[in-house]
DNA sequence: AGCACGCCGACT
DNA sequence: GTCGGCGTGCTC
């Protein structure tokens, strides 16, 4: 038998199968099988892709060394998946391969100095711990190790670390009766504090034994070292026990709500399990306004898909996987449902994991890799806020959750469900031409009405501090909530980096003169960009409009407003949650508990806040500054402007008491703006429709960004007028093709970056041309060309 | 990727 | 003369 192998390593060159024999011992061998393989003098962990009983290698092939898994972690399905995806990501396999599994699995990989023989062991360098050959050593060091394999007393050793491990901890158990420890404690000396308070514990909770460490340290009140020091003295027994990590452990105890569906949702739900009982892989669009109980859809869909049989996954936004959110579930699927998010531990993550491939979990929730969870027998796929671009990887691999979902849908036949208050402009379209099934919901389940929004137009407008950040209303409104014993969400719009020029006096903002988008100053090369066609012009240093010199180059953050806010209402108390607050684990839960707890009046945050809480004492919800996503330089900043505006809208006046929304900006008269003041989602679609139509934008058109990165600019740019050249000849007329232009971080980490983006409605042939590409510039090896392909990318900066 | 091999300049 | 710099090609 011979197995296909995909080695890990992430290279042009070895991103195709390599070929080996299976040795009978480990016949038991699986497709999906992770393996370990010698490669020329190496080591390495692959992943059986294929199994057969010939080849075309002229060579011999080499034989397995290990299966390294008991179960196989890939399914048939997903390795599937990966060969697919492969071919039209532009990625490597392994990189696809190594996505689909948690952290723990990805191999570490040691080279150690080994002596060659018994005589050899007895050299000084073998003594102690062996020798990294990864990690940097002094120079008379390495020369030592150089001769002894050059005289062959020492040989290098290639060793493959597998973190997958199952958690462990230290269990204490009494060697002795009671009464012993009690004459053992009678002999302490006085001073002997800790060691009394240990004997103490074990002669008052005697029962209680064997104990863990944790709590026996908190029982007791002593340290590590006092407990090695009572086993050294055979008082205790240390053993290691394997213990099951549960991350939802803090939550089993929230009641499930039996909520009654509304006609709309019972109308949704029944299209939905018609689908799923006829196995068909159709995608439908569930469009429903904020507060509808698109949510409760889910959860009835899911039950159903159960019911039948089979089982479900829900992809939901990094953000919105609140303990809220995953509590519901859990609450209604009990231990049947395994969460993967980042909030995780490596080791909670690989144990949840592992449910699933196991089978023993019938329910998956997570963020977007959980789109590759090893759930078989799938009946039903959900992704909820599916316009969320997190869904789209920006590194590699770049997959869309979205477009691997349907992939999967078709794998498995069930049906896709694809849910939005204000869905992204390219599903939306598809409903239109009835490649979804469109399912609206129009009422909110509550009956409540949308809380009232209102702009505040800061050309016209008296700040209320020293800084151009906070109005008098905006702050008047805070106060007066404040007043009431009410709480308020502000939300600072400020998506990565926002440097753009600003006027104070008129609110002009420099524009491209060919893409109407916003330009960005460059400080490297002292000028205005144009980040889509290239343009480039001199940074301005009054107002082009009114000649002002009052010109500010933009970028306020939460920490600025915290600050300001502190100095207008002294007595407020306010929570920042932003990336900086939230990076530790578990301060994302703290944050919005504490919140929840009235513990702070004001949760001032990022677009990390806009989505999905729901706090029933909010009663305003402020949004500091709406422009600054409005002019980053991609097409698509109307959309995403919007699509945050009315979800932070959605944060105000959840329960009875009813809400309000203030929005600062400088163009109140722009359409994003206005139309998320009236919440019109299906009015922004038609007039953003229109703006696409003419700028020839997505959805009307494909767009796939190739960027070309060297050591050398020069070569850089050559490379990419030749891609260019080569992409002319051989695309339709009517596809477009932008650039050359240098990248927006024109270098970075000291590559040159130069990137062309292609418009197309239809080209057949484009995958081919491009790996076609990709393969003839590794020709060029020689300064390092890197070409990287992203189609559809989020962001063309 | 990383490792070997091979070809050149600069040193004990 | 040999050590080590990097460019090139290969890994089943």
């Amino acid at each position: 038998m011979i197995a296909q192998v995909i080695v890990d390593i992430a290279a042009k060159q070895t991103d195709r199968i390599f070929e080996y024999h299976v040795p009978d011992e480990l016949a038991d061998i699986e497709i999906g099988s992770r393996v370990y393989v010698p490669f020329g003098p190496r080591k390495l962990q692959g992943f059986v892709v294929g199994l057969t009983d010939s080849s075309e290698y002229k060579g011999e092939l080499k034989d397995l060394l290990l299966v390294v898994d008991e179960m196989p972690p890939l399914t048939k399905e997903l390795v599937q998946l990966s060969d697919d995806l492969s071919k039209d990501i532009f990625s490597y396999r392994i990189s696809i391969l190594k996505a689909m599994l948690p952290s723990v699995m990805r191999a570490n990989y040691h080279k150690i100095l080994q002596p060659a023989d018994e005589q050899a062991a007895n050299l000084p360098i073998f003594q102690g711990d062996p020798l990294d050959l990864n990690q940097a050593m002094d120079p008379k060091l390495a020369g030592q190790v150089r001769k002894l394999l050059a005289n062959k007393q020492a040989k290098v050793e290639y060793i493959i670390e597998n973190r997958a491990k199952s958690k462990t901890e230290n269990q204490y158990e009494l060697l002795v009766d009671k009464d012993e420890y009690i004459k053992i404690y009678n002999t302490l000396r006085q001073n002997a504090v800790k060691q009394k308070q240990l004997l103490m514990d074990v002669i008052e909770n005697f029962d209680q034994y064997p104990k863990r460490q944790k709590q026996l340290e908190q029982d007791a009140q002593v340290n590590g070292a006092t407990l090695t020091n009572a086993v050294k003295r055979g008082w205790l027994k240390k053993n290691e026990v394997e213990v099951y990590r549960d991350p939802l452990k803090d939550e089993s105890n929230f009641v499930a709500k039996k909520i009654e569906l509304n006609l709309q949702q019972q109308d949704a739900l029944s299209k939905i399990s018609q689908s799923i009982l006829q196995t068909e892989n159709k995608t439908f669009l569930l469009e429903g306004i904020t507060g509808s109980g698109k949510t409760e859809v889910y959860l009835h869909a899911i039950a159903r898909t159960l019911d039948f049989g089979k089982t479900a996954l829900m992809l939901v936004p990094e953000i919105s996987l609140t303990p809220q959110m995953v509590s519901q579930v859990k609450a209604r699927f009990g231990q049947e449902v395994a969460v993967l998010h980042s909030g995780l531990s490596e080791g909670e993550r690989y144990d949840e994991w592992r449910k699933i491939r196991q089978g023993k979990t019938k329910v998956v929730v997570g963020a977007r890799s959980a789109i590759f969870a090893p759930l078989t027998n799938i009946g039903l796929i959900i992704i909820d806020e599916e316009h969320e671009s997190s869904y789209k990887q920006e590194t590699e691999p770049r997959y869309h959750a979205r477009d691997v979902a349907i992939w999967r849908s078709n794998f498995n036949h069930c049906p896709l469900v694809l849910g939005s208050a204000t869905p992204s402009l390219a599903s939306r379209a598809r409903a239109q031409k009835n490649v979804y099934q469109l399912l609206t919901l129009t009422q909110r389940a509550n009956k409540k009405q949308l809380p009232q929004v209102n702009l505040i137009d800061l050309k016209q407008v008296q700040f209320a501090g020293s800084q151009f950040d906070l109005s008098v209303g905006l702050v008047e409104a805070i106060r007066n909530r404040l007043e009431k014993r009410e709480q308020v969400i502000l939300m600072l719009n400020r998506r990565g980096f926002a440097n753009f020029m600003l006027c104070r006096e008129c609110g002009f903002v420099l524009k491209c003169p060919n893409c109407d988008l916003s330009l960005t100053m460059h400080k490297d090369s002292q000028s205005m960009q144009c980040h889509y066609c290239g343009y480039t012009t001199q940074i301005p240093y009054r107002c082009p409009n009114c000649q002002s010199s009052q010109i500010r180059f933009l970028g306020t953050g939460t920490q600025k407003v915290q600050e300001e806010l502190l100095e207008l209402i002294p007595n407020a108390r306010i929570l920042r949650m932003d990336v900086d607050t939230t990076r530790r684990k578990g301060s994302y839960k703290k944050i919005l508990d504490s919140f929840a707890n009235h513990e702070a009046d004001i949760l001032l945050g990022t677009q990390m806040i806009a989505k999905g809480l729901d706090f029933p004492n909010v009663t305003l919800v402020g949004v500091v500054n709406a422009d600054t996503g409005l002019w980053v330089p991609d097409y698509n900043s109307s959309e995403r402007t919007f699509e945050l505006l009315t979800q932070v809208s959605g944060r105000a006046g959840r329960a009875e008491k009813t809400g309000e929304v203030l929005i600062q900006t400088y163009n109140p008269e722009h359409y994003a703006i206005k139309l998320a003041q009236t919440q019109d989602y299906e009015q922004f679609y038609r007039y953003e429709m229109r703006v696409r139509h003419m700028g020839n934008y997505p959805p009307y058109f494909y767009t796939v960004l190739i960027s070309i990165a060297s050591k050398n600019e020069q070569v850089a740019a050559k490379e990419a007028f030749k891609i260019r050249r080569q992409l002319q000849g051989n695309l339709n007329k009517d596809t477009i093709i932008l650039g050359p232009t240098p990248s927006a971080i024109s270098r970075l980490k000291n590559q040159y970056y130069y990137q062309i983006l292609v418009k197309y409605k239809k080209e057949d042939n484009l995958n081919k041309l491009l790996h076609q590409i990709q393969d003839d510039a590794q020709g060029v090896k020689k300064y390092g060309l890197n070409i990287y392909i992203d189609k559809e990318p989020e962001r063309i900066l």
